[in-house]
DNA sequence: GTGAAAGCGCTAACAC
DNA sequence: GTGTTAGCGCTTTCAC
């Protein structure tokens, strides 16, 4: 089928050996002997087996990446981040979509591993079952979340500080019923964003109120359902803070609905700065997430454990900057 | 390290041989051979090496997919109706990052090629050069372009008809200078557009006009230098087609700098149905690509291909939709 | 400097 | 049914 180092090294009349030696770059060979071997190595189109070479090696060069949804903007800007630092170090990214799905995560990680990935980079999806990767020594390092329990490196945002310093923005300007629309608590992130929220409106002095939280699901549907909820209400919010990008979507389709505009009628304030939020009409303002940046601390928490760290686990915090448009009410 | 099938062999008391047969699904085994085998591998964490299987096979079960940049949403979606027809069949899906630069598309090629995967699917950059790749044999399918001179499968859309009929639309609503802001021709799909485009105005008995239109360039910022470009020009054309989504945000940016509002100033078309399309004020009119279908798609012609389909390279043209909204003018 | 030989973990004949 | 044996294509001692 495909030409073998063997094939290269009978044409340019050396050992299996010596072609090997000057193809993989290691070891001797004569000045002679190297040329034959790349000049009958280039005329045959000898393209080295990587499967052969890390079954030998014990190392693939290869790292998964298992995120819940790939048309989510967030999770391509860390892809993107991931890959800018791992290709360069001669890494390939295996990516695997886990629809946010325990079970479907579960086939991805088992068929990365089954691959023998050098590394994993996840976004766990809720009741993720990542100890036994732990427990297997392979290199992992969780992205945007955290499973509790597993001793595993994770890089994320500052979400409870992040939804805090959204609503304390909207408890400037002068808004006491604030809504939220959030995903899960199972998610560590939404979790931790849900507890900036009440943080916010505890330091405030006013209470939590469950009627004001919408509270499950992550799509554009969900959030438009949320949001519609909310609004619909005879004692509806004056603000409402979405908690990712595609329940900002959501919201802003639920305003349309009802015909709410932002911010005379509600003050809004999204997750995640996408190109779109500035051109929408009123811009909206976001806590914005340095999205490129996660994927590329994850790429060299990686590479530091691929390398050999054995430190204990790390949490890295990237920080998020609130970007104040008009949506909010600050700016009409 | 890991485990392999001999120590779980040795843990169950049977030859590695028997291990192989009841843990690989094939030959026989005794039930009460299978029963202890399959406890010991339990026990043991057996997990399959896929690499070592891979050699004796000569199938990795994984396919490569190469894009030019997995943030536009476009090919994130096309990715994900891949993966969607490619994982439960089994494979594993290999992404790299071209960055739409013929070197990088190289190095991505070379790596994945070196791994072994089954199937390549590819958008190839400006002077991709796949011939190699199909002289070698390995099945291959370009998606939404095609490299002229390369015998190999391709799933694109109608890109001729759907920007005529863009064009149309807005020729029908009474404009007669309408702008282009569109990638380089060297892009078979681009070029596609842009005759599509020139055609429509022929049709309609209008010359092609060099000066209505911007051409090179495929970002966000090349359109909107393009846009504004055309639309500073004191005889500005009444309406503009763009045909990407990044440019097409471009534009809508470029019209903002410059104080023009759709469909008044200038009536808007542009490329590719994102959830954001709906969202800014006034709806943009666009024509929509059936993005999971194209994936779909290409994942079926190389599951076809891997299975020994060895027909000559079909051209597979799936349908775009002109979703005609409120930034053309067509509605108020 | 170069070659012979062993082996990475698995599959697949082919005997028994 | 089950074990023995020979590779898949490569890296890596270890002699010569």
């Amino acid at each position: 089928m495909t030409v073998t180092i063997r094939e290269v090294a009978r044409a340019a009349g050396v050992s299996q050996a010596t072609a090997a030696r000057v193809l993989g770059g290691y070891g001797y060979a004569s000045p002679a002997a190297r040329e034959r071997v790349g000049h009958s190595a280039a005329r045959l189109g000898y393209t080295p087996n990587a499967v052969a070479r890390a079954l030998v090696a014990r190392a693939t060069m290869a790292v998964g990446l298992v995120v819940g949804d790939i048309q989510n903007p967030f999770f391509a800007g860390c892809a993107r981040g991931l890959a800018d630092v791992l290709e360069p170090a001669g890494y390939t990214v295996l990516l695997a979509n886990a629809d946010e799905d325990a079970g479907r995560e579960r086939s991805a990680l088992d068929a990365l591993r089954a691959r023998r990935v050098d590394g994993l980079v996840v976004v766990p999806a809720p009741e993720a079952r990542l100890e036994e990767i732990v427990r297997a020594g392979v290199p992992l390092v969780q992205l945007d979340r955290a499973v509790r329990g597993v001793r595993a490196d994770a890089v994320m945002v500052d979400n409870g500080a992040a939804s805090a310093r959204a609503v304390d923005h909207l408890l400037e300007l002068g808004h006491r019923r604030i809504g939220l629309v959030s995903d899960s608590p199972q998610i560590s992130s939404s979790a931790e964003r849900i507890a900036g929220y009440r943080q916010a409106l505890r330091r405030a002095g006013l209470g939590v109120d469950a009627a004001l939280e919408s509270i499950g699901g992550s799509t554009q549907a969900d959030g438009r359902r949320s949001a519609h909820a909310l609004l619909s209400r005879p004692d509806r919010p004056t603000a409402i803070f979405t908690a990712n990008n595609f329940m900002t979507v959501g919201a802003l389709l639920a305003m349309r609905d009802l015909g709410l505009r932002a911010p005379e009628d509600v003050a809004l304030v999204g997750f995640d700065d996408l190109d779109w939020t500035t051109l929408v009409e009123p811009a909206v303002t976001v806590v914005a997430q340095p999205v490129a940046d996660l994927g590329r601390a994850a790429g060299e928490r990686l590479l530091a454990r691929m390398g050999g760290d054995v430190g204990p686990p790390r949490r890295i915090r990237l920080r998020t900057t609130l970007v104040v448009r008009a949506s909010c009410g600050a700016r009409a």
